[in-house]
RNA sequence: GCCUGGGUAGCUCAGUUGGUAGAGCAGCGGACUGAAAAUCCGCGUGUCGGUGGUUCGAAUCCGCCCCCAGGCA
C-alpha cells in the first residue's frame, strides 16, 4: 500500500492539524482538508485554520479555495478530493486527508449517492411548498413519492424532508433509489483511517482556550469583513460557529456563547466518529505522531 | 454581638393550605447520503445547609447549630 491514503478525523481543537503537518513534514505526504468551514477563503481565524506559515511546511488541498459567496456541499468536496488523490496518486505522493466533517469521510470511505444537482429553483420552490403546507401536509406528500424517507426523516427535520423532495422533483427518482445504489469513493483496503480522541474535560478546555485566542487575535474582525459583503445569511459560511454571535452580541457575551456552540458541535463530532466511525483505530490525542502511527499502522 | 433576608440540580431561581420537588440556562445521550461548524430527536442529572423535634407523613411547622448578603452597633 504505496503510496498511503491516510484519513485523520477528530473533534474540533483535538490538535488534528498539527499531527496532520508533522506526518506530513515526515513522510512528504500532503494535506488534504476534510472540514466543510476551513473549505471558505473569508474564514481562518474563525476555523483555525493553519498559518500561512504552517502551510509552507507542506502542501496543503481544499483548504481556503472557496468563496464564501460560494455553495460548497458534500459532493463538491468528494469531487475536488477525489482529483486531488489522483493527481497525488500520480505523483507518487502520499495523502493526508485530515478534517473534522464526519459526513466527508463517509463519502470517502461508504459512498455517496450520485443524484444529479438540483437545480437553484427547483429549491427555492419546495422551500416555499414547504412554508405554505405545514411539516404534516408536506410529509403526506412526499410519502406518495418516497414513503421510505417520509417514514424515516425525524420530526421537525425541514432540511431532509425538502432535500428528498428537490431529489424526486429534479431526477424523477426517489432519494432512497439513489441512496440504495452508493458505492465508496475509495475502495476498501485503499486507505488507514484514524480517529483523535482525548478526554471530554481536557477537549472542553482546549476549545474555550481556542476560542479566547480567536477573539484576541481579530475574529470580530474577520465577522465584520464577511458581514461587509452584504453576502445571503444563509450561505454555508455565513453559519459557520462565532459567526452569528460576533455579529449580533456584545464581545464577551459573543466569546461565551461561541466558547458553548463549539462544545456542542464537538459533542456532535463525537457521536458522529463513536457510532459510524466505530470501525476506525482511535489514538489519544496526546499521544502525538507516534501513538498516530501505530494506530494508522494497525 | 443584635436585626433582617437568604441557603432547593453545575448556575439563576420556583415550590400552592405539610403528601419524598420543577423551570430556564448549562450539561448529557442519540440520529445523520449533496447546507453537515448544517438539520433534527430524546433526557432532570437532587443528602431540599446540618441536626433534633412535632406529625401517619416535613423542602414546607418548631428548637439549636453552620454558612452567605445587607443593616444596626
Amino acid at each position: 500500500m504505496f503510496p498511503p491514503i491516510w484519513l485523520i478525523a477528530g473533534p474540533t481543537a483535538s490538535g488534528k492539524s498539527a499531527l496532520a503537518l508533522e506526518l506530513a513534514e515526515r513522510t512528504g505526504a500532503e494535506i488534504i482538508g476534510a472540514d466543510s468551514m476551513q473549505l471558505y477563503a473569508d474564514l481562518s481565524i474563525l476555523t483555525a485554520r493553519p498559518s500561512a506559515a504552517e502551510e509552507a511546511r507542506a502542501p496543503h488541498h481544499l483548504i481556503g479555495v472557496a468563496d464564501a459567496a460560494e455553495v460548497w456541499s458534500v459532493g463538491r468536496w468528494l469531487t475536488e478530493a477525489m482529483r486531488v488523490l489522483g493527481d497525488l496518486r500520480r505523483r507518487g505522493k502520499g495523502a493526508i486527508v485530515v478534517g473534522g466533517t464526519g459526513l466527508y469521510f463517509r463519502a470517502l470511505t461508504v459512498g455517496l449517492a450520485s443524484v444529479p444537482p438540483v437545480p437553484p429553483g427547483v429549491r427555492a420552490a419546495v422551500k416555499a411548498r414547504y412554508e405554505a403546507l405545514g411539516e404534516a401536509a408536506f410529509r403526506e406528500r412526499l410519502a406518495s413519492l418516497d414513503a421510505i424517507a417520509a417514514a424515516r426523516i425525524a420530526p421537525g427535520d425541514r432540511q431532509r424532508l425538502t432535500r428528498a423532495q428537490e431529489v424526486f422533483e429534479a431526477s424523477g427518482r426517489s432519494l432512497t433509489d439513489w441512496q440504495a445504489d452508493t458505492a465508496p469513493a475509495l475502495a476498501p483496503g485503499q486507505w488507514r483511517g484514524l480517529v483523535l480522541t482525548l478526554p471530554r474535560a481536557e477537549l472542553y478546555r482546549r476549545i474555550d482556550a481556542r476560542l479566547e485566542t480567536m477573539n484576541a487575535t481579530g475574529a470580530l474582525d474577520e465577522v465584520k469583513a464577511l458581514l461587509a459583503r452584504g453576502l445571503d445569511p444563509g450561505l454555508p459560511a455565513m453559519k459557520a460557529l462565532g459567526v452569528a454571535s460576533f455579529a449580533h452580541l456584545g464581545p464577551a457575551e459573543a466569546l461565551a456563547e461561541a466558547k458553548t456552540e463549539t462544545r456542542r458541535y464537538a459533542k456532535r463530532q463525537i457521536a458522529w466518529f463513536n457510532h459510524q466511525m466505530a470501525d476506525w483505530p482511535r489514538a489519544d490525542a496526546a499521544g502525538g505522531v507516534e501513538a498516530a502511527l501505530s494506530a494508522l499502522q494497525r
